[in-house]
DNA sequence: AGATTTTGTAGAACAAATTCTATATTAAGT
DNA sequence: ACTTAATATAGAATTTGTTCTACAAAATCT
């Protein structure tokens, strides 16, 4: 909270309806807000640099770049702001991925007007927001360890499958190069999947994405 | 126009946030508008059926069933509503397809202000609002037919199984939800590869992220 | 208008991939 | 050291996905 005794908000998304929506509800909540606005990330972290933010309402989704990893470089901007993402994207995955990469909370836009106030309530608050849902992840998967880089769970044998799959070889392909049973082949698919807590090929590829692996 | 000579819209779309910045933008232009809203299919037609209304904004990206053709159902129920479709899918390759659906109007998600200003002032005044770059591709195809963006090669169809594909779904749930048997699912996946000449998913992924700025 | 191509759809037969179970080997934990 | 968990590997049975062919309706071309 600043001098003035209101809060500062950044919202960073690329859609202009978006920043008006999202403004608004803030403006709703606290009527003496300062809100920022930014469309694109230079201008997110020309920002940071600026002025001091209480929350970042964040948009992973960006035109000019948006790996897991910008989450670190904001921080080391502004070390104490509070970030909370606001995705398109199912939460059940990515969600996770984001609060490790440090995020403190994280929001579906598709959350009612409710929901939305109840997080940006509760990240000004406690300094998080998270859904039970997600809380439920937490504890499966925290509780354990906690690897920064999810792709580091997989063993040799099945990173170098994983590898072949997300460049698009099929079983066939794999059990001919690898000289294994299809069987064999199927059955590391199946730990890739679960370790990685997705469940389609298109899920473990934008993983790798998000990882920045060389070979996708 | 209605009775109290105010315009009346309708807003379709299922994030909050977007209804209330497209609300917003339609104030500022109108202090006297009438604005609906809707979050589903089942909305959208509802009040379609109950109030006429002058201009309809809608994207066309909802949880409950998204096939261009329901824009024939609505010009079934209105057959003089206004449609301006409002979609984060890349112009390039909707934007036709919108408008020989039955839509007069296309913009995107990553417009400015003052050119969503412009669409839907002209949405009412002339009836239609195309942008330079689409009026661009009009005449294209009219003298040589050669697409710009791969994806424009694929029928409506395909394109809707091309882009459930690239979710992550499989033959299964497609089949499922699009009501068709699954030999006419590998034919679409077929055909999709064919035109696309690719041949793994993998490929098909990385066209879509080369073409088709989607955010999901 | 008539011919040709594209599109949306599917059946029969076949190929590919998955499940579930199992086992030897290695690594890790106490 | 001794026990437990993880890894690399498959077989049998089953499920999922593909091919190839086909056909009517719609769109496009001549």
């Amino acid at each position: 909270m600043n001098a003035s005794n209101s809060y500062s908000f950044l919202i960073a998304d690329d859609h202009v309806v978006v920043r008006q929506g999202v403004g608004m509800i803030l403006k709703e909540l606290f009527l003496s807000a300062v809100v920022y606005k930014a469309a694109t990330f230079n201008d997110t972290f020309k920002i940071l640099k600026e002025v001091k933010i209480d929350l970042l309402i964040l948009d992973v989704n960006f035109p000019d770049g948006n790996s897991i990893n910008i989450l670190a470089e904001i921080k080391a901007i502004q070390p104490d702001v509070k970030i909370l993402i606001f995705s398109a994207l199912e939460e059940s995955i990515y969600a996770m991925r984001y609060l490790n990469a440090g995020a403190s909370g994280y929001l579906t836009k598709e959350s009612s007007e409710d929901e939305m106030k109840l997080a940006i309530n509760s990240m000004l608050s406690s300094g998080k927001y998270i859904t039970q849902n997600i809380k439920d992840k937490i504890l499966d998967s925290y509780i354990s360890k906690k690897p920064t880089n999810p792709l580091e769970v997989l063993s040799n044998r099945e990173m170098e499958v994983a590898r072949l799959f997300v460049k698009g070889y099929g079983n066939l392909e794999i059990l001919e190069l690898l000289k294994i049973k299809k069987t064999t082949v199927s059955t590391y698919k199946n730990r890739i999947f679960e370790k990685l807590e997705v469940d389609n090929l298109a899920a473990l590829i934008k993983i790798f994405q998000l990882y920045h692996d060389e070979t996708a």
